[in-house]
DNA sequence: CTGGGGACGGGGCCC
DNA sequence: CGGGCCCCGTCCCCA
């Protein structure tokens, strides 16, 4: 015979002796504020205090002091309360930090309905973007950068507190918090943008697709213990397969959708605990598609920068010296890092924020280098190789040619057996292929008609004309070139 | 179907 | 802290 509510009232008795500081074995010292608990308690909650409590477990007759500077008292006591109740109070102000110190301490449980929490808010979010969209298409003209509605939304400062019981309690609830609202709509852009991708290579492989969902969906139960131990995950999966895998996952589910026309029910799918609540079709995503602006994408990376706590770096890690070591973790994923550069940096890749457009294609990147990277192989025929025969070719053996905004060498020999009477093989489709007696030039190009009116150039390159767009107004180059978010 | 190679993205780390 | 370099993994295209 099972009493169901033993376990309850057990609980109940434990939250009580801790509040009457009986049998409080353990105090925890957070900046400066000191918390009682039992450990035994914690020892079953976290997995942190597992291992700390497991090392000093000989000698019971002292009282553990265990020590934290990594979170405030407001986020431990937050924490504590759901260790001692299973109510945990979350709210939009609190989420990443709670998740934060979770991570570090290892409770899985809390870490699973901060997640679900920032997801939730995915429904009103995407509603609020609807209406944010189509606003500011009414209103581009006179205010680009900074949409009313969206400032509306920062200055919405009541945020209702909602508690969370676990594991009863499913997260279909929203809230009306800036960050956790912010998060969730950048989510959905990423959706946006990866289905962008999609939408323009549908019908070519469908397998890569599966594959790539695979992939995305390698570590759902991955414990966050041992996010640190492996080096090819926290490299290889850190962004995709982590912890994030949540919400790529729910952007993947969306795209695979999209692509394939998959019936569902009123939700994106119906995985356990998965709740997305607005199922894209294919003319919805075109249409939203076509509304997204990197700028817009920019503006709400920056704001993420300036909402996302301070309180991200967490000690994650001990060196050989058995001292913690200081790292920065991303709150979508379990990814670390060392320094808070690195994190910013990496959050780009949840953000979507491509800052570094290129002049020439207007394709966008995370980095300068990548922009630079793609600037001299694409359009800058940087590579002394020969296309075609993939032999090494010097400024005497070969020369650059010219292909839409597409440079690249080509050996004499090669050159003079394509004479150009056939498209060459990796064309973009858009641009029509040059001859030799041709003198197409893109848009892009104009600025360079006066060095060259032949298909093979000179060998002065094209200047890359490094321009990083985070500025509030809309750049006249920004407006010439068709951004190209992948 | 498969392997090779190009393009790209992301992490670590040095300057 | 930003820039840059190196390295590796993934995706995609093509033969």
């Amino acid at each position: 015979m099972e009493i169901s509510s033993h376990q309850f009232h057990l609980l109940e008795q434990l939250n009580e002796q801790r509040k009457q500081d009986l049998f409080c074995d353990c105090s925890i010292l957070v900046e400066g504020k000191v918390f009682k608990a039992h450990r035994n308690v914690l020892f079953a909650s976290s997995g942190y205090f597992k291992m700390l409590l497991s090392q000093s477990s000989k000698d019971t007759s002292q009282p553990t002091i265990a020590t934290f500077e990594v979170f405030s008292p407001e986020t431990f006591m937050v924490i504590l309360d759901f260790v001692y109740s299973g109510i945990l109070p979350l709210t939009g102000q609190n989420v990443i930090e709670v998740m934060s110190a979770a991570s570090y301490l290892q409770m899985t449980d809390i870490l699973n309905v901060c997640k679900t929490f920032i997801k939730s808010s995915l429904d009103i979010n995407e509603k609020e973007k609807d209406q944010y969209l189509s606003l500011s298409a009414k209103s581009t003209n006179s205010e680009p950068a900074h949409p009313t509605l969206y400032r509306s939304r920062r200055k919405a400062k009541s945020n209702p507190r909602r508690s969370y019981s676990i594991p009863d309690e499913k997260a279909n609830v929203v809230n009306e918090n800036s960050w956790s609202s912010y998060s969730s709509y950048l989510s959905s852009q990423v959706i946006l943008q990866r289905a962008e991708t999609q939408l323009s290579k549908r019908g070519r492989k469908q397998s890569s697709t599966r594959k790539r969902r695979k992939h995305l969906g390698l570590s759902q139960t991955r414990d966050f213990g041992q996010c640190k131990s492996n080096k090819a995950e926290q490299a290889g999966e850190g962004c995709n397969a982590s912890d994030s895998s949540n919400l790529s996952r729910a952007r993947e589910e969306a795209e695979f959708d999209a692509e394939n026309d998959v019936a569902h029910d009123d939700y994106g799918y119906n995985h356990e605990s998965e709740v997305i609540p607005k199922r894209w079709s294919v003319a919805q995503l075109e249409q939203e598609l076509s509304r997204t602006s990197p700028e817009f994408m920019e503006l709400k990376a920056e704001e993420l920068y300036t909402s996302v706590p301070t309180v991200l770096g967490v000690m994650s890690s001990w060196n050989e010296d058995d001292l913690p070591r200081m790292r920065f973790k991303c709150p979508f994923c379990t990814h670390t890092v060392k320094r808070r550069a690195d994190l910013k940096r990496h959050l780009r890749c949840h953000t979507g924020e491509r800052p570094y457009p290129c002049e020439a294609c207007g394709k966008r990147f995370t980095r300068l280098e990548h922009l630079r990277n793609h600037f001299q192989t694409i359009h800058q025929a940087g590579k002394l190789i020969c296309r075609k025969c993939k032999r090494h070719v010097t400024d005497l053996t070969g020369c650059v040619v010219q292909q839409g905004t597409r440079r690249y060498r080509l050996c004499h020999k090669c050159l003079a057996e394509a004479n150009f009477d056939s498209n060459p093989d990796d064309l973009d489709a858009e641009h029509c292929p040059v001859t030799p007696t041709g003198n197409k030039h893109s848009s892009w190009a104009l600025e360079e008609e006066h060095k060259s009116d032949d298909e093979t150039v000179e060998e002065e390159p094209y200047n890359l004309v490094v321009r990083r767009v985070n500025d509030d107004t809309p750049n006249e180059a920004d407006e010439k070139v068709k951004p190209n978010l992948r």
